[in-house]
DNA sequence: AAAATCTAGTTGTCTATACCAATTTTAAGT
DNA sequence: ACTTAAAATTGGTATAGACAACTAGATTTT
């Protein structure tokens, strides 16, 4: 499995033994793995060059490791439409899964550059910021901070909140949004979002969706979503 | 700058103070970094601690190795737009850069399931696979591979290819083209792809957009694009 | 003047070991 | 049978050193 006079590299060599495994199906998402103490022995290397092996494979989100339990085999990716508006509640239900939040934060604060910017306010204005973490049978999927102008939508509360903010704004206030999904970019997971959104370490990598709603061409609502990318993918569609 | 006796890691000490110097400007994009043994001296710690903080800040994009020179400050991002159908070409002169392409490879081959899937071809059905390297300004900026059935498109040459594929299929062919992203994911970048598409180690995070284009309801080309998460963000605007 | 060689410095890989922190398993005691 | 405490196991951090592969510049040879 492991030749010691390869060029290759000793840990490139048992990453690669390691993510065959994964494709074949010899090893399927939530395996435990040998622990790195017994792959050292096994193939007769240092523990250190195992970890770089298994370091490299948590990095690409195939293996997360857990302190004093081991290190098992990531899930797989879920797709995500961005086919227009379509709420995570929605989504998660139409994958068969049962949607949660937990609400980390609602508050009103004076909106920063940024945030201004996006809402075509002046800065310092209230908006109400809402931080909340979006699950899938309890697992978390997705960090989404929702920015509304305080003046425009007035007596939110949480209890309508942790619903559905996308129904209340259209059903109770008579708001149809329009749509306009801004960027998407990748980036890494940072130390503050990391222990909220990740059961476990590793799998670092995140999309990260900014979308702003619009009302008859007025900002309304700007949302910054961060999905774990080890889980999703944005599909989409556009003809002209 | 570095406390042994905090609750931190070390190597989370000096990945933090790196991060904030680059943020604070006293580090800037090209710059070489100390070597990873001053650090260890400077620092009065093992070189693979020093190591294990670069590592990250590397797997983050803000570093990137080069073996025998050193350890630099890497670029920032770019912006990509997904407004229906923008060229590279088109996008880099819009960014006052100038574009150019490197052919890494034009064969004729027999379709694999994936691609006869996306092209609505059988399997073995001969098509064009033109892999590419998209260059702004010299630098590698993307990878891209181009299938398209060999039967639709006959007499496709190196040079036609060199100049505007999408140009020669539009205006010489008359092949009006609708337009499908299909997906958009976020990867980590392998082995195979990275010499080619890299000019630096680090920076893995990869945005791989698929796209098919139709004509008439009927796929003609199917294109996987492989662009660096450090340097692109893609943005877009649906209205509904 | 050009080419080849050497040298110092850099990152890349690897070893062997040690202790810490979190978790699970086992054993002891009630 | 249950609780508690200890031990074992696992990943996390860190050390000190070694050699390989590579780069850039200086030096020597041709």
């Amino acid at each position: 499995m492991i030749d010691k006079h390869s060029p290759m590299p000793i840990y490139f060599q048992l990453e690669h033994s390691i993510r065959r495994q994964i494709e074949n199906g010899e090893l399927t998402p939530g395996n435990l793995l040998p622990s790195e103490r017994e792959y050292a022995e096994l193939l007769d290397v240092s523990r250190m060059t195992v970890r770089q092996a298994i370091t490299n494979l948590v990095n690409e989100g195939l293996l997360y490791r857990q302190k004093g339990r081991g290190t098992f085999v990531a899930e797989q990716k879920l797709e995500q439409k961005l086919s227009g508006l379509t709420s995570f509640t929605e989504d998660m239900k139409a994958r068969g899964m049962t949607p949660a939040n937990t609400l980390l934060a609602f508050e009103i604060i004076p909106a920063d550059a940024k945030v201004a910017e996006r809402l075509a306010l002046k800065e310092h204005t209230p908006v109400y910021e809402i931080k909340r973490i979006r699950l899938a049978d309890d697992v978390p999927m997705a960090l989404e901070t929702v920015y509304i102008s305080a003046n425009l939508v007035k007596g939110l509360t949480e209890t309508i909140t942790a619903a559905s903010l996308y129904h209340y704004i259209e059903e109770e206030l008579g708001l149809a949004i329009g749509h306009a999904i801004q960027s998407i970019e990748a980036a890494i997971v940072n130390e503050t979002e990391r222990p909220h959104l990740l059961v476990h370490k590793g799998a670092p990598v995140l999309l990260i969706e900014r979308d702003t709603f619009l009302k008859d061409g007025t900002p309304l609502e700007y949302v910054k979503s961060s999905y774990r990318a080890d889980r999703y993918k944005f599909t989409i569609d556009i003809n002209r």
